[in-house]
DNA sequence: CGTCTATTTGAATGTACTCAAAAGCGGTGG
DNA sequence: CCACCGCTTTTGAGTACATTCAAATAGACG
């Protein structure tokens, strides 16, 4: 994939929130990495640290928590234009305790911990970044945890179709069954029965 | 309650991430304004903006929020050296969808938004404050997350013990209940079982 | 095309909820 | 300080929601 076409796609999404000089914009896409992922790859294994923010130009993954019982679940999904890491891990360094993996090929732009140090230092407005992004995805955990502690399963599922429709498509089902906190069984019962009504 | 001993309360809070000279000092708390609330009196209603971050110097407070068919879900709980806001609403000016009310007589130093974008202006530092704040939500709601789609009602109800024992004797138990996305019936019946292993 | 994995279907089980009523506890006023 | 009132917690029984297990069907990747 052509690089430049990467440090444009995300040169947009930062300039959805901050503004920066083209010199700035230069000193950023020196900082990231290209890396590809095949299906199934692992872009993180629980045990080893986090060591990058992954920015999706194209392609989609899963984070997840295999549990003492060996069963997975899925805490986040990413495509174009997310984000995703162990933030935990990332900031502290300590073992990462999820698993990130490709559901399609995949292909991201990865910043460093060093690396984003010296971006706050060179282009102060990129703490003013990531501080808008924590707070998104502060915001919509906040959604999230009411619609666990409130709705049936069949509600959960109806407000992720319509907060994320195009996700719903084009992830397995029995990853979304997991994060909407349901068995993949359950949810196909549910799918049917909507096609009913 | 005296002022002077509410600012040293958070001015230990705030120490525990930063550093401040004295002048620092007196702008922050010069800042905040005290107030105090009676058991079951309101600190934010559904409906009205949110115009402030609250500090808790003492007592108790729970955020929860009233869905269509009048049932409260409780989203978060606040003891001393919380924050508590409806962060949403304080961000954009929008009504709150959240009501915070005190579980006990409670004392709070409030900052509101102008003062916390002058508090940025003169005193940088506490950017990072802030920023570290809510990384912690974030990190604890993933967290809550996790729980909420991997375990049953008696395991979150362990889990809560482990981790906020205080919050468990403090609060009454159909909050918790709520907290942790089951019935005070059905937590009642866990508490029973319990004491019998 | 063949193999492997995901989804669907059905039945039995278990988990958590609703409803109703009694017991316990705390705050308030006499 | 005691008694009452209102709210919270407990208890028990019946019900609904969601899971497990097993097997058949459908899809996707190499």
């Amino acid at each position: 994939m052509d690089i430049a076409i990467m440090h444009e796609r995300i040169l947009q999404h930062v300039a959805m929130h901050i503004s920066l000089t083209p010199h700035e914009k230069t000193f950023f896409t020196g900082l990231l990495k290209p890396r590809s992922f095949r299906r199934r790859q692992f872009l993180l294994q629980a045990g080893d640290v986090c060591r990058h923010e992954s920015f999706l130009v194209s392609g989609c993954m899963h984070a997840y928590y295999t549990d003492r019982n060996g069963d997975d679940h899925v805490l986040h999904f990413a495509i174009e234009d997310w984000w995703i890491s162990d933030f935990q891990s990332f900031l502290d360094g300590k073992p990462a305790q999820i698993n990130i993996e490709a559901l399609e090929p995949t292909w991201v732009l990865q910043l460093d911990h060093p690396g984003l140090e010296s971006l706050y230092r060179e282009v102060p407005a990129f703490e003013r970044f990531f501080r808008i992004l924590h707070q998104n995805a502060y915001l919509a955990q906040n959604q999230r945890i009411l619609n666990n502690i409130s709705q049936t399963a069949p509600e959960r599922y109806e407000a992720f179709l319509e907060r994320y429709p195009q996700l719903a498509e084009r992830v397995p089902q029995k990853y979304l069954a997991s994060y909407l906190g349901m068995t993949p069984v359950f949810l196909s019962q549910i799918r049917k029965k909507r096609m009913g009504s």
